[in-house]
DNA sequence: GGGATATGGTCAACCTTCTTGACCATCTGG
DNA sequence: CCAGATGGTCAAGAAGGTTGACCATATCCC
């Protein structure tokens, strides 16, 4: 159990510094849920249903999510090149610069531990991580 | 990032398997949140403004948690012995059984990294993990 | 080709869980 | 013994999710 609650406070001390380093880079109203958007549309954009499905909601409520990034000005709606009825949810240069942002505030949440256990420890912790969950939820929700 | 992500994914894999472990073990409408709960009011209980001071959040909604389960049974709102204010929430034995459900699921969830990565391992997992954030929030929200 | 059916997306209504604000009962310090 | 602090609840509302209905377009199959 000791092992559970340990794994647990550091997934939420992690998530909570991820979150105030994006802010203090001047992204204000922005949740984690929409981090883990972005790593969705990151590479090509994506449709609402992709996203849906990859973050493990309804196609409604990532509809409404991404309402709210369209309207904070993250990600636009594009028309999708090969089907009419889609649209290709995209970053927008802001939406870009945010994700970097979170790139950013995720190395220096880290590094902390890089200073604590040493380089080699942590890549170490890393693979075992990977090793245990490779498929984990890409949006853990309790 | 990797390793971010692979935090997360471990913690969001390990939760939805120990609730699950409980669901399986007989106890329905139960949700992690009310495992964080037993946590502290497993040893002699503790008031609502404990409890809310516990899992990061006001003392209506903590109040309200434990209307909830008051109403499931697991737990019960007894007379302070030292403030007529206050009102002790004890689990019952129901709730203590619940409890030990949960630390079942827990130690059978963990349980395929011994086997993957071995008990020395994991033994390390955890050192680090503890050394890394010994005092990260109760209840991650995100 | 063309109609039945599947799929992408949205609108609307509702539910759950948390918050804020107001309030009462009781404890505590001067 | 009274003023202020503290424990708890009630009520209303915000946030973020779900289900159900619906339209537009794509795909399958004759």
């Amino acid at each position: 159990m000791a092992l559970s609650a340990a794994l647990l406070a550091v997934a939420g001390e992690l998530t909570r510094r991820i979150h105030d380093g994006v802010v203090a880079r001047g992204f204000e109203g922005v949740r984690p849920a929409h981090g883990f958007a972005f790593a969705r549309l990151a590479p090509d954009g994506a449709t609402v249903t992709e996203l849906a499905a990859h973050l493990g909601v309804t196609k409604q409520a990532a509809s409404q999510l991404v309402d709210e990034m369209v309207r904070k000005g993250y990600v636009e709606r594009r028309p999708h090149p090969e089907d009419a009825r889609a649209r290709l949810i995209m970053l927008t240069e802001r939406g870009w610069a945010c994700a970097r942002a979170a790139e950013e505030a995720a190395v220096e949440a880290v590094r902390p531990w890089t200073e604590l256990l040493g380089e080699r420890e942590v890549r170490t912790l890393q693979g075992q991580l990977l090793r245990i969950a490779p498929h984990g939820p890409v949006r853990p929700s309790w």
